[in-house]
DNA sequence: GGTTGACCTGGAGTGCGCTCCAAGGGCGAG
DNA sequence: CTCGCCCTTGGAGCGCACTCCAGGTCAACC
């Protein structure tokens, strides 16, 4: 099974820029598959590979580290220490700025809470009948 | 009490360009008082202010987006519904977010299990009377 | 045979959020 | 009086990650 860049582009929710961008700057694992005619045919394996960059990328990861991640994958064996090493350092990254995005958005939570209760005063003032349950 | 910009770059992890930035950005609620010499004297007040921000910008919300809240809450009584609705719109932004990079770590810790185990089956390979618990 | 449409390439342009710089003012220490 | 320091302003520059464009190739269809 191959797919045209228009395909991979939807399926990945990636514009056709950004699939050859990526593979301009070096993060694809080979220089994608042509055809007769010199479009891009991109096989599963490339798909997989884009998906992982995918989640990389959607972590926050800068695309300079994906592509050294995309070098040590293309140097083959011996580089799996390295890659493990990478990826547990991203996931660190991850998880702090989660906690940090976490804390912030409790903050914003406690605003929102103001708000709400200031707003609902107001209403009942404005209905002073209504129902102090609603 | 009040603080230089180098003060409050110091209590609030700004720099005092980025300080100076928001400010002439229209994300301050006022322009910042001056000393006799020309030089900002942060208040409490902005200081707290600051807070928010750092709160709004750290979930990421856009500077645009930072301002139009800055603008509403400057116009004062009557923009509460805005307020709270900027809030909760983008409260639902920072979850939806939160979800996808949570999904994407996911994948990502999968990863990782996988080059754990084929590294430590390698380990053990190398070292064949080490004990299997450690 | 002309047109359409998908794709190609190299390179320029964009939006965001800072970040840096040059030129200058004011003030205390030596 | 000079030096160093902290601050001012307006404006230019930067890094990132795309995004867009001009000009061209090829195959298919009318």
């Amino acid at each position: 099974m191959s797919y045209s860049i228009a395909e991979v582009a939807e399926l990945t929710d990636l514009t056709p820029d950004t699939l050859r961008y990526y593979e301009r700057d070096g993060l694809m694992l080979h220089p994608v598959d042509r055809s007769a005619t010199g479009h891009r045919r991109y096989t599963d394996g490339d798909l997989t590979w884009i998906n992982l960059l995918t989640c990389l990328r959607g972590t926050g990861m800068p695309i300079r580290d994906v592509r050294r991640y995309a070098e040590l994958v293309r140097s083959g064996e011996g580089t799996e220490q390295a890659r493990l090493d990478l990826l547990r350092a991203h996931r660190v990254q991850v998880l702090a700025r989660l906690a940090e995005v976490q804390e912030h958005l409790g903050a914003i939570d406690r605003k929102i809470g103001i708000y709400s209760a200031k707003l609902e005063a107001l209403d009942l003032e404005r209905t002073p009948g209504a129902s102090v349950d609603t």
